[in-house]
DNA sequence: ATGAAAGCGCTAACAA
DNA sequence: TTGTTAGCGCTTTCAT
């Protein structure tokens, strides 16, 4: 750490204690601190351009100004909507602390879990975990004002904020039973978060309960980049499906390339659907039919469930639902070879 | 903050003194601590699950395990990029703190210095800021070991990675100058960031070349939402022009949309070209011509830079260059009406 | 209204 | 080899 100005040389140069520094800077001066001190303590702390050490402070105080958001992946522009939302709701005497698994620990599966650990050792005075997996959330210390983002439940000390997919997913089979689609396939990540099983398994219902089946076992990827999705995508996909549904937009992008590679054209000859709906849903070709999830808002709604938590509130649980978007990528069932 | 156990505690377990545990903790034992007072240091250390308290030991030390990455938008993908090459080169020992300008301080323009001045009061060891403006880099204390990305100029104890954008420019030039292109248009952020203003100041070099020239005034915009871009973009494109080019990816997305709302195809009735191509370029309909900026490369740069940096190392510069990837958004300049 | 002093949990220099 | 002590920079309680 770099030597910098401390409280003491300012005390110095106003010819008062550090402590009156203190009371001053943190404004705690009435009935303490006369109006001429103040004011060259003002001039000191102007002049000297000091700034309190938060590491001293935090020791001291046993209180942090940090707030850590653990997340899973850099890669889902999701993640920059929450993060909006999240930096609309909280002050700048707010430290925020961004912790994701590194390179090699997402290599290895996940590196969710040691992302947590990382965040928990700098002593944030709040938590934020996105799209978290099952097994994390038992590490999050009772007592720590800890809202969970995109999960179907939390540990009850933790605030909650999440999707009902049940609207969304009701309304994709509707739309494809509606354009005469009985036999679908599936394309999800591989990844044991609440989120994405949730999506799956309300979809499945769905669609059951309008007689359309999934034709092909689920492909299952670990990896989003739209290049690696349609390699897998060109080997999995047959002609038993009419219509395929993306666990995340981001699956979808590489679908269409894969589908379009085939010779199979969307949606003449294919429909696609996606959960998530992020910017670029409207700007490809075809634009993507895709149950849209309020995720700026969910970022909003977390940022200020923490900041009541950490100012003392209660635990709060919230659900936001899920639309479905119709655009170009689905159409009538395709008359198949 | 929550109540932990400390040193004080595992070493009345183990009937000795902190600074033993200390010792031990560190691995500092060669020759201080006994394999008896060793092993009942493991013991408590086990027993009451004793993590070492970050905050004191870096108060202590003055030494902290965090490094600071600031950027200036939580939208651009690009960053993403950076954070997968930096993430790539760090150890788990660190946390990586990001910051940036939170949303009311976007919205009044910037927010890079203010971003930057928390990231500092956090007491990083080290500092890897991105895109920076020109007023934010005087800011950084000499003496932190800092890499600068994605910038024409830094401090001179700041290393610095940077592209060339100077054959990306050039092949530009010499394409639209082989399509037939000689009235063009420019459309950029409005953020006086090297990067940035050098893009431009070296396409207009290589198009002067050529014999090109800007037929409207540059579109500046503060905002790369594409619904934004494109509404601005309609009100500016004439046809004086027959190719636009973009300062940066993001802003080429609402303009393909703007353009075909105009009813002028893409490429057929105007030529788009962008800088940055990051993945989507190849995937959106038409797929975009675009000078590669080698992104995740720039990061490895810069996390290695950084930990020979914190280690001790020199201070360095490397330039990467960047060069033109042809896709379906330009072609033969159009026959105006 | 002001100053002195203790203490947050750790590390490092010192003495024993 | 071990234990003691003095800080790191700040906040806060307690005298003055």
């Amino acid at each position: 750490m770099i030597k910098r100005v401390t409280a003491a040389d300012v005390a110095a140069r106003a010819g008062c204690t550090p402590a009156a520094v203190s009371l001053w800077i943190n404004g705690k001066t009435a009935g303490r601190i006369s109006d001429q001190v103040g004011e060259r303590i003002r001039e000191a702390v102007e002049a000297l351009g000091y700034v309190p050490n938060r590491t001293a402070q935090q020791l001291s105080t046993g209180q942090s100004r940090q707030l850590a958001f653990v997340f899973p992946d850099v890669w889902y522009t999701f993640f920059s909507y929450i993060l909006d939302g999240i930096t609309a709701e909280i002050d700048e005497s707010w430290d925020l602390a961004l912790t994701m698994p590194l390179r090699h620990e997402r290599e290895q599966g996940g590196g969710t879990r040691a992302a947590l650990q990382r965040a928990l050792r700098g002593g944030p005075a709040g938590l934020i975990i996105a799209s978290p997996e099952r097994e994390m959330l038992d590490l999050v210390p009772p007592g720590l004002p800890t809202v969970v983002i995109d999960a179907d439940s939390a540990p009850e000390h933790c605030s909650l904020a999440r999707y009902d997919f049940e609207p969304g997913a009701a309304a994709v089979a509707a739309h494809l039973s509606a354009a005469g689609h009985e036999r679908v396939g599936y394309i999800g990540l591989d990844r044991r978060a609440d989120t994405l099983l949730t999506r799956r398994a309300r979809l499945g219902d769905a669609l059951e309960a309008h007689d359309i089946r999934f034709a092909l076992p689920d492909l299952l990827l670990d990896n989003i980049r739209a290049d690696m999705v349609a390699d897998r995508v060109s080997d999995w996909l047959t002609s038993d499906v009419t219509a395929v549904i993306c666990g995340d937009e981001s699956l979808a992008y590489g679908a269409i390339a894969a589908s379009q590679r085939l010779g199979r054209s969307v949606p003449g000859e294919l429909s696609l659907v996606s959960f998530n709906d992020l910017a670029p849903a409207s700007l490809i070709e075809p634009s993507l039919t895709s149950v849209h999830m309020p995720t700026y808002e969910i970022g909003r709604l977390a940022g200020q469930m923490l900041a009541s938590r950490v100012a003392g509130g209660d635990v709060r649980v919230e659900t936001v639902p899920t639309e479905l978007v119709v655009r170009e990528s689905t159409g009538p069932r395709a008359v198949l070879r």
